[in-house]
DNA sequence: TAATACTATTTTTTT
DNA sequence: AATAGTATTA
């Protein structure tokens, strides 16, 4: 092997890889029982059966054969048993779970009975509106009217969605079954935060120690969920972790009973509710489990390797009938949201929950040159565990290798891709461009100079547009007039007033709760002698509350909010704005639950403030995107920047095996979303509270140069060649 | 006692 | 920029 392309020596890997080996060696025993159920499109004996699926006299519509590679048809015509497919990057997975969909319908599977569960909505009604298209466009208006419309029709009829929007909607439709109250607000993480804080406050549970400093509402938050979806005691997760506040552990475990019974009591469901709740009622309601396992017979998983434990639950259960149909779809080299909750364990482990499950491989690149492609199978070489593959195009024009470019600093850094950018221009639209960021904090300066240089562009990842303070205070009101019980909400909105403070927030939330959720309270003279604004509150929810539609309601909220908004935020013209955007939704949906449910499950990444120069130049912008909100999407043109050991890799994932694993996946996904020029860069260092980073990330140091290009500055090589003791 | 003004500390990635 | 803790004001 060529030497690598600097000494990787020079950085420390994670100490802790004795500990995790037995999990490693049960991971991969797994992977070898399934690879050997492997079904390939080579063997002589799947091509006769395919040839026998498809030739008979069933009278498909949709010439499979000819559209889909022999590996592509495997998957998209197996339709019984349980079936893991590992889909490569660019191995056309999204086309063969449309043609899985149409075939399934060809032959005579009630819609009713598929269940397609992917990453995000748009995901799902890509899939169905694909299929949609394929049974309709391919064929003669003939036989059009004939038999086929009635199946493209039938495409409606099918389940679809993320986890959490399937989860949301049985919870509310099966609420007498379960028991519980179908007009449950949901609280997105910031929500949780709250809620934790306030019960925080209200217990006033006594303190432990005053040296050691309570945790922050966000670390609670985040112990919390995390210790539920990877199914680790509060205890055990803290030690492990955040040994820092070890101390705290009682309260702490306290804190997640009580914050528990909060949320039930007002009907209140974050974010891991929503699933395990399911889950819950899957294990202990019988009635309620054979419901669904007689209802979903056909389940389509996307993603696979992005699920949680309890989300990998609600799957078993729904089909640990042996009649039920299983296939699973996903990338274990892309499995990269193991911060929340993600296991990557749960694709490896396929062939354990699920003995006698086949697998298939999609193993050939649609998308990307063979230069590009040739790194990222060495990038993937380098990932410890997974499932054999090697990606391979038919393409026949080499292409471009992947560069590598040091500039002295991150100016340097962004001024660089916009001089590429500007290069290729000639060549690409600006659409054709992406710049592709650890974090979203790294995309400052790449914004900073696309403004200078007047390059149109867009930011997808970091805050989200419900995230933001005034759009959030807005649906506070909403979700009021929804759940009466949302505390979380009420507390939001009273503490907006000047003179209404926690205390008066909760006593008044109270009053109104044990008043049967009616607003009279705020009425009351002990109330309303803090604020004059409690009255013309009341007046405005009263009305609200008599409204006919959602846009009618939100411009009620407005003519009270917008004038408070004018005393606390400076800017408040400009984040007006974002309200035109809330009016707009709004429009799209007849009922308040509706509008919420899409809001908080399916939230809109893109808001008016994060584009450059609005209007102009409106379709043709760069996209400058976090890797993870990059999953899934691919351009001609590829940047990836600060590619500094301590960004990326990230400083907080270098002790941890299983975290840098993480971090090199994050990387591979980065990489292989372009399609045929791909430029890295990272500045000589990048200084912050955090730390001090001068190595090029490791990831590019431990491949050879045959993959890709090195253009070093003369600083790089200097900062390799001095002799640093290893605790800098 | 409650609200708010001020100060020090901390920020990876997100359905 | 947001949060937690502390000091100050009503």
């Amino acid at each position: 092997m060529t030497p690598t392309i600097f000494d990787t020596h020079r950085y420390h890997y994670p100490q802790n890889f004795m500990e995790i080996k037995p999990k490693l060696a049960r991971l991969e025993k797994a992977i070898k029982k399934l690879e050997a159920n492997l079904i390939d499109a080579d063997d002589a004996a799947n091509v006769a059966l395919l040839k026998k699926r498809l030739n008979s006299d069933l009278g498909l519509k949709v010439d499979y054969a000819s559209e889909l590679n022999p590996d592509q048809l495997l998957a998209a015509t197996t339709i019984d048993g349980k079936v893991l497919v590992i889909a490569g990057a660019g191995s056309g997975k999204t086309k063969t779970l449309t043609y899985r969909t149409s075939y399934l319908l060809e032959n005579g599977v009630p819609p009713k009975q598929i269940l397609l569960l992917t990453f995000t909505r748009k995901a799902a009604n890509e899939i169905k509106s694909r299929a949609k298209t394929l049974l309709t466009n391919t064929l003669s208006d003939e036989q059009l009217s004939e038999d086929v419309l009635p199946t493209s029709k039938a495409l409606n009829d099918i389940t679809s969605g993320t986890f959490h929007s399937f989860c949301n909607r049985l919870l509310r439709q099966y609420s007498g079954l379960l028991g519980i109250n179908p007009r449950f607000t949901i609280l997105d993480t910031g929500d949780a935060e709250d809620a934790i804080d306030l019960i925080y406050k209200e217990k006033k549970y006594p303190a432990q120690t005053k040296k050691q400093a309570f945790p922050r509402k966000k670390t609670l938050q985040n112990i919390f969920s995390t210790s539920r979806n990877r199914r680790i005691p509060i205890r055990n997760l803290i030690e492990d972790n955040y040994p820092d506040i070890a101390i705290h552990i009682p309260i702490i475990e306290q804190l997640a009973v009580d914050f528990h019974e909060y949320k039930r009591a007002n009907h209140l469901y974050d974010f891991d509710d929503i699933i395990s709740q399911v889950v819950r009622h899957l294990k202990s309601n019988d009635k309620f489990r054979q419901l669904l396992q007689e209802n979903y017979r056909y389940i389509m998983v996307d993603e696979y390797q992005d699920t949680n434990i309890p989300q990998k639950q609600l799957i078993d259960l729904i089909c640990a009938p042996a009649s039920v149909s299983l296939m699973v779809v996903g990338d274990d080299n892309q499995s990269i949201y193991a911060f929340r909750g993600a296991n990557y364990e749960n694709i490896l482990l396929f062939g354990e929950t699920y003995p006698e499950a086949n697998l298939i491989k999609l193993e050939q690149n649609y998308r990307s040159t063979p230069a590009v492609l040739n790194y990222i199978n060495a990038l993937s070489a380098q990932i410890t565990l997974g499932y054999q593959k090697q990606l391979y195009s038919n393409a026949s024009i080499t292409g471009n290798k992947p560069t590598f470019s040091r500039l002295s600093d991150e100016t340097k850094e962004a001024k660089y891709i916009a001089d590429k950018i500007i290069e290729h221009k000639t060549d690409y639209d600006y659409n054709d461009f992406s710049v592709l960021c650890r974090t979203s904090f790294q995309s400052n300066y790449v914004q900073l100079e696309f403004m200078e240089r007047h390059i149109p562009f867009i930011v997808v990842g970091g805050i989200k547009f419900v995230e933001r303070r005034h759009v959030k205070d807005v649906l506070a009101f909403i979700k009021i007039l929804y759940n009466p019980n949302d505390t979380i909400a009420w507390h939001r909105i009273l503490t907006l007033f000047q003179g209404v403070g926690a205390v008066t927030a909760t006593r008044l939330t109270q009053a109104i709760n044990a008043d049967n959720n009616s607003f009279e309270p705020l009425l009351l003279p002990k109330f309303s002698k803090k604020s004059p604004q409690l009255e013309s509150l009341h007046t405005t929810l009263t009305k609200a509350q008599q409204a006919e539609s959602v846009e009618t309601i939100i411009e009620l909220i407005l003519g009270f909010y917008i004038p408070i908004l004018k005393t606390i935020e400076e800017n408040w013209r400009e984040r007006s704005e974002d309200f035109r955007v809330l009016k707009n939704l709004a429009t799209e949906h007849s009922s308040l639950d509706d509008f919420l449910e899409n809001l908080a499950l399916d939230p809109p990444n893109d808001s008016v403030a994060t584009t450059s120069q609005p209007d102009e130049n409106a379709n043709d912008k760069v996209t400058i995107s976090t890797i993870h909100s990059a999953k899934g999407l691919e351009w001609p043109v590829v940047f990836v920047n600060s590619l500094v050991d301590g960004i990326t890799p990230h400083h907080r994932s270098l002790d941890d095996f299983e975290e840098l694993e993480e971090e090199r996946k994050l990387f591979y996904v980065a990489c292989s979303r372009a399609k045929s020029r791909l430029y890295l860069t990272a500045p000589d260092y990048f200084a912050s509270y955090s730390g001090y980073f001068d190595k090029p990330s490791r990831f590019i140091a431990e491949l050879s140069a045959d993959e890709v290009e090195v253009k070093s500055s003369k600083k790089l090589l200097e900062t390799l060649a001095s002799d640093d003791p290893v605790w800098w």
